[in-house]
DNA sequence: TTGATAAACGGAACGATGTTCCGTATAAAA
DNA sequence: TTTTATACGGAACATCGTTCCGTTTATCAA
């Protein structure tokens, strides 16, 4: 099917569309700006100088910009790869807990996530094109994730079965958002810890 | 009491902390700022130029900042002003038609408002300290005025009384924020419409 | 191992923006 | 009219996102 390459056995070095290797400190500066840009979106917010990023990072403004063309290109990456990291959370925890218990620790878990991402919230609904495709992905990794964990909670006997993941997530993300002025992050805790509760007790008319 | 004026007899004017008149031109210009600012924020939403608003009020931007300090003084501004006109609006469209009609009209400028104001929604929940005080400056004005407006029609039998105002403007807020992702502001108006006759509805039991 | 070369790097430079500064113009008072 | 506090205008400054291009370097072929 490849018209010029059957060149190295295992296809495990990421490739180039002509022939070439990516180059190794490509990947390396790719990485170090990944995570400098999470540490200084969730020291200074969204709003943090990209120059500050690079810094952080060891490498020049334009190395920056060639491997995210634009700012809201490395906001999208960091928001994406930390959706990633909350989806891959459920499995981590669902293998360390009984179901009841890990739909409860994992929706904590989201609730920090929602939390730390308020100042994104803000970003996506501006109206900028360069997002419309987050809320789409943080449905496709999310929802499934919820669910699986619904599920094993479901036939474990521990919550009752009548809960929708994505009406979930939505109502989770309500009861972070900043709308009741007053109230902390305590308050979403709280509110989301009843919702649990609320869960388990309809387990109860199950037996 | 004051130790240096009983000058003036009619105190129409407005005074300086000392003592002389504001001057006539710093009143123009500042009517003429907060009029451009309108138009520019409604054209080329919130983030557009200061330049921009100084141009098309006739004014350099020196002028701009000796009546606005800072950016977000002007947009402040603008919101205040708007709520205000909102919340005017009420006596007059109570004035010209029956309760529950007036109820239903008011309901559909607010929208009007809501939904024009979606731009600086987002700047408020930004947790820039600039805006911290209009959720309640916007609690204050408009809740009065639907209260008023939800009294008279709820007296008139025209629609039910269990309805809190303040509970139906965050209510209608909800209805028109782009969560779902679809659906252009063409549903608000139809969500708050249904709302509205769920009002009625609720009359008819009481005769 | 050693050139050759495509890829990646760094950071000065650019354009746009919010904000400040200060010499000039002017409305209000004497 | 003269005086003076006040306001005006717009050049200048600081900072931001982004582009550009000469220099460095990792990879490949010999």
């Amino acid at each position: 099917m490849d018209d010029k390459s059957e060149e190295r056995g295992g296809g495990l070095e990421p490739v180039n569309s002509t022939d070439r290797r990516v180059r190794a400190d490509a990947q390396r500066n790719s990485k170090a700006l990944l995570e400098a840009a999470m540490a200084v979106f969730a020291a200074s917010g969204v709003d943090a100088p990209v120059r500050e990023i690079a810094d952080k990072a060891g490498v020049g403004v334009g190395t920056l910009y060639r491997h995210f063309p634009q700012r809201s290109d490395l906001i999208v990456a960091v928001f994406r790869n930390e959706v990633d990291a909350c989806a891959n959370a459920a499995s981590a925890i669902a293998a360390e807990y009984e179901p009841g218990e890990a739909l409860a620790r994992w929706m904590q878990r989201y609730v920090d996530f929602i939390a730390a991402k308020r100042g994104l919230a803000a970003a996506f609904s501006s109206g900028d094109p360069a997002y419309e495709s987050l809320p789409l992905y943080f449905l496709e990794k999310l929802r499934p994730a919820l669910q699986t964990l619904l599920d094993a909670a479901t036939e474990a006997g521990d919550v009752r079965s009548d809960v929708d993941a994505k009406e979930l997530l939505f109502a989770i993300a309500r009861l972070c958002s900043p709308d009741r002025y007053g109230g902390g992050p305590d308050q979403a805790r709280r509110m989301v810890g009843l919702l649990v509760d609320g869960l388990r007790y309809g387990a109860a008319s199950v037996g």
